[in-house]
DNA sequence: CGAATTATCGACCAGTTTGTTCTATAATTA
DNA sequence: TAATTATAGAACAAACTGGTCGATAATTCG
């Protein structure tokens, strides 16, 4: 039961226990991205906090439960960085370039929880699957804006952009796989995604290469 | 007991077994050095190879016996490419620049095994500090030889090559110790290394910085 | 072929780890 | 002081893990 309080004190008490249900996240977060969701212990965890064990179930129910606010977490983190990526620079080019250069760094980073996710526990966790279908469309919709506004500036062929979009899409999931399936060079990403880039640039613009 | 054989088959046979011992320790050194002892298990090291886990004992002993060929394969690895940079360039400044390079990647490589063993396995593996103690003789010689030779040839200040060397190495143990604290920015770590090498020069160059 | 040897694996086990619960209690607030 | 919040130790069932063993393929050889 709720304890008779003003208001004033209610929130106090919020706050500070939703700032330590914040720093478990973070600290989980590191502990997941280095070794995924199964070789990660509730242990490992609390000491990085410096708590006993026991003391993280009164923020959190269980490990499931941290994890699921973790990749929520990381899910929002990537939204931001996304949206501040292409609002930092002016050129459509550029726009759809720094999209998906912050994507693919945020995929390379979020393996890990991929490779602990599709080991053997595609049972549980289909919130995951939510969090995907939902990034989906937004991406979608960012990436048709993208295009559409680079089309009625004169970058862009001015096709369909809807279409485009799913292409552009697609293309970039097929640069998700590889990040899943081995640790890699960074080289041989980078590489990758610049032959991806160039791909596209020069199918998309008007414009030939000088 | 050995059965009757033509040496020939022997040696067949021999060089088939120890082809999957060296498959083994190159998978699981590459699995150790992802998660460190504890988190590996024989189990995902003998899906690595796609064995049955009890298939791997008739190769080795046990997992501690795995891990104390991989780090002695390590070592001889990181003997193998020190040498292979130093000679690799002819200028004094250049062998030492490049064997602190080569040296520092190789223990930011290394430093998960550390961090494994450090953990709570002091008791066992008494072996790494005997591999220690054979290095820091071996890297003393060779710093010796480099700062000995580019003191003859004018590049560094002529004292007792000996000490000097003594003195670079420990500089070099201290390059290590933030490697294995924490996983660092590769940037925060290359800074440092330019540092120390900054140092380490310009005080023991003869001619003053341009 | 059939015997000897090499290689592989599933089943199993004992010891350990681990996620979680519960209870006691310290710390804080009213 | 009493109520509430926060913490941690003990305990535990379930899962995991390193390692063993016997059976049995697979291969080699006479």
């Amino acid at each position: 039961m709720q304890r008779r309080l003003s208001n004033f004190e209610i929130v106090t008490y919020m706050v500070d226990k939703d700032e330590f249900r914040q720093r478990i996240i973070i600290t989980a977060g590191q502990i997941f991205s280095r070794y995924g969701f199964r070789k990660t212990t509730m242990e490992e965890i609390a000491r990085a906090l410096k708590k006993g064990k026991s003391s993280i179930y009164y923020y959190y129910s269980g490990k499931e439960e941290i994890f699921e606010a973790v990749v929520l977490h990381e899910a929002n983190t990537l939204r931001n960085q996304l949206t501040t990526a292409i609002k930092s620079v002016d050129s459509p080019i550029d726009k759809l370039r720094s999209y998906v250069y912050v994507r693919m760094k945020a995929f390379e980073k979020l393996s890990n929880y991929y490779n602990a996710i599709f080991d053997r526990h595609l049972d549980h966790f289909e919130f995951i699957e939510k969090v995907r279908e939902k990034y989906d469309r937004e991406e979608l919709a960012i990436l048709r804006l993208i295009l559409y506004n680079g089309a009625r500036r004169g970058y862009f062929r001015s096709n369909n952009s809807e279409f485009t979009a799913m292409a552009v899409q697609t293309a970039l999931k097929g640069l998700e796989v590889p990040l899943f399936w081995k640790r890699r060079q960074s080289s041989d990403i980078e590489n990758r995604l610049e032959a991806i880039l160039d791909v596209l640039f020069y199918g998309i613009l008007i414009k030939k290469k000088g």
